[in-house]
Order: C-alpha cells, then sequence, then structure tokens
DNA sequence: ACAATTCGTGCAAGATCGTGTAATAACGTG
DNA sequence: CACGTTATTACACGATCTTGCACGAATTGT
C-alpha cells in the first residue's frame, strides 16, 4: 500500500462519506492506527481535511451548509446506506428515490460499478457525476419542494415506461397499522408506480 | 528488453491499475529494482506520472479533474453570476442549462426570488432547493455523463413543449480542450431547442 | 471522578531512494 | 576494423521514508 495513495483514499471516502473514522480505516486497510493518524495529521496539515478526535471531517466550507434534517441520524444512515449499496449488482437496472438516507446509498456505491440508475431526485443525480460506469435516467417533472423530486403527470407517465430490478424507496414513516407513510400524496403516488414498475422493493428506514 | 518499451508497458500498467509499485515491477519484467526507479523517475520528470515513495501513480487522479474543472476561474465565475442573477426579473420563467459557471448564477440568485426555473441539470436544480419561492421544472432524460444534463428525445420533447423568457445558455466550446470532444453533439441539438423556445437568450462566458 | 479511547511523540527496524561507480553493449566515426 | 562515445544496467552505500510499538497526555463517556 503506498502512503499517497492510501492519502487519496483517505480524501476520496472523506468526501463521499462526509466524515473519516481512524479506527474503522484501520481496520479496512488493515494497517495501524498510527499510519492512518500519521495521514490524517499530514492532511490535516496540508489543509486538506479537519482532523477531529477520532477521525476527520472535511475542511472545505462547501459541505457546510448541511441543513439540520440532513445532520440527524447521521450514523444510522451511513450504516443502512452501506448495507443498501452492497444489494445492487453489477448491471441491475435500479431505481433510487430521493431522501438523505438514499443519497448516503449513493455515497456507498463503489464508483466503478456497472448499472443503471433511474431517479426523480435531482440530488440523487448529482451524487451519481462520479460513478463514470453508471447510466443515469434523470426523471423530468415538476419538483416538490419538500423532498425535491419530480412529481407530477410528466414524472409519472415516464416512470410508468420503465422498468427496474430493484427500487430503493425512500419513507418518512412505517406505522404498524396504517403501512408506510411519506408526507405528501402526490408523492406517495409516483412511489407507488415506481413500486409497481421494479421487480424488487426495498425501503432504507431509520 | 528496450527501454521505451518498457516505458510503454509501464504507463499502460498505470493507466490500467490506477498505481505501480516499483518492487512489483522489478519482479515481473525480471530487472533490479534500479532500472524500475530509474524509468519511473524519467517518466515522472516528463510529467506522465507521478512519483511517490514505493512505486508511482497517475499524474491527473481521474477524481480530481472534475474538482479542477469546477475550481477553474472562480473569481470570474462569480462576478458572472453575480451579473447574470440581476438579469432575472420577478415572475418570470427562466430555463437555465448546466455547467459551473450557471451554477454561480443560482448560488447568486436571491433566496426569496418569485420565478419559475426550468433546467436539464441534476446540480442546478439540487441548487434551487433553498429558493423556497421558485418552481422547479426539471426536464429529464438520459444524463449525459461529461456536463451532467438531461439530453436524448425525452428530453428534447419535454423542453419542446414549454417556453421561457430568458434562458441561460452555457458553453463549453470555448475550452480549446473540452469543446474539441465530439461527445457533446447531442447537447448541442438540446441547446438549440432551448434557444428556440426562449424569448431571450444569455450565455455566461468565462 | 473514573475508565476507556484516542492522541502525539520518540524510537527502532525495515523498506525505499538517490547517487556514484563499474561493467557491458550498442553506436558512430575515421 | 579500431577506437572513443554513449546508453543501459546492476551493485554499493549512505540518506530518507514508512511503519508499528511503547508510553505519557489529552479527550470522551458514564
Amino acid at each position: 500500500m503506498l502512503t499517497e495513495q492510501r492519502k487519496r483514499i483517505l480524501l476520496e471516502r472523506l468526501k463521499r462519506q462526509g466524515r473519516i473514522i481512524a479506527k474503522d480505516m484501520s481496520a479496512e486497510l488493515d494497517l495501524s492506527e498510527d499510519t492512518i493518524r500519521r495521514d490524517l495529521r499530514e492532511l490535516a496539515a496540508a489543509g486538506l481535511l479537519l482532523r477531529v478526535h477520532g477521525g476527520a471531517l472535511p475542511a472545505s466550507p462547501t459541505v457546510a451548509n448541511l441543513d439540520a434534517r440532513r445532520s440527524m441520524a447521521v450514523a444510522e444512515k451511513q450504516r443502512l446506506g452501506q448495507a443498501g449499496a452492497k444489494m445492487v449488482e453489477p448491471g441491475q437496472t435500479v431505481f433510487i428515490d430521493g431522501g438523505t438516507t438514499n443519497l448516503e446509498l449513493v455515497r456507498h456505491l463503489p464508483l466503478d460499478v456497472k448499472a443503471t440508475i433511474i431517479t426523480h431526485s435531482p440530488i440523487i443525480a448529482a451524487a451519481l457525476e462520479p460513478h463514470c460506469n453508471v447510466e443515469v435516467i434523470l426523471i423530468g417533472g415538476s419538483l416538490l419542494r419538500h423532498s425535491m423530486v419530480s412529481i407530477g403527470a410528466v414524472a409519472l407517465e415516464a416512470i410508468s415506461r420503465l422498468h427496474a430490478d430493484l427500487c430503493f424507496i425512500g419513507l418518512t414513516g412505517l406505522h404498524p397499522q396504517e403501512g408506510a407513510t411519506t408526507g405528501n400524496y402526490e408523492e406517495a403516488a409516483i412511489k407507488r408506480v415506481i413500486i409497481g414498475r421494479s421487480a424488487d422493493v426495498v425501503s432504507l428506514v431509520t
């Protein structure tokens, strides 16, 4: 393992996951924590990240504008995202709904994964930029401000013409009697169509 | 073993595997590490790779070039964005093309501006999230990886059904290297349709 | 306040590097 | 063909880099 290569990996990981935990990285890269800490220290000295107790955080202010919702249950969402990313198999066509948990899912997808991803969330689509082997199909329509996804007749029709092996649906709540709930009626309609056009359905819920 | 031939092998290996370890290569090519090191040094001097302790890494990391593009001429783009933002009048319907300069434009729009914004760039759409009085219409389609905008028949048809008071077109053609790529033929077609559906046309160019 | 992590520093072993040197081979020239 | 020049490669050796470990200090959670 080359030192510089490792530093690149660390920075890449930081950009994609928003944080680094020294202990986890040492286990993952099979190196002592000292080495990871040394790297983080040097990268911090170079101004490329912000060193904190236990790991590191991005130094760039671009990530500073996270809203409150996005910082909720970060650790849990990251675990969910990691688990979800493993369910995507090469060559599949996957529908990804909006939401912060699904955004974490995208961030945990391997950069070189080969797949077709359909989404009606511009945020999800933008997050897929570095995945050079992913073909992204963007669903257009009116953007629902609350959750930043395309809704309306145009979106509905576009989705109903496609079909996916797997879909990741974002849910705001899961109720024992009522079942799955979501905030907006239009959005719920879209979700139903997506589910109808997918062979398998997965929902990552905190 | 010819020296030049060996250098080609090294560069090829670097491109395929993303890294070179001097020791491994010396074993594989059955040469002393000194020879490999000398080659790596010379290739590094020629700017064809980045010499690091233990081996070599690509000179232009694939992950870095999108950030590099994004950080080009930042100050100028900000000025352009500011100027462009002033051209948007309340209540207008505005089409915003992709590109980093147009992204700056969005960032300079007043948060409370009241307008309808049409875009085929998920990045532009995502940047409009905080503008609570803006109605966003997202154009779907296949995403062109190079510039992250929707292209194809679906996008074209969706655009041709709309009409805007003003459009901001991004021009990459002025970048001598990037503009030379032929991959954006589809994108050019889309741009033409956008211009055709807009009363006024503006392009912010660095 | 106390225990458990995590951190930073110093240190030593091993790996890697750069330079200098020598041997060999290919090349150009008279 | 003979000769000097240049290129290439391997080896030697001191310098530098990397890494894991030890130990005391700092931070965090209970």
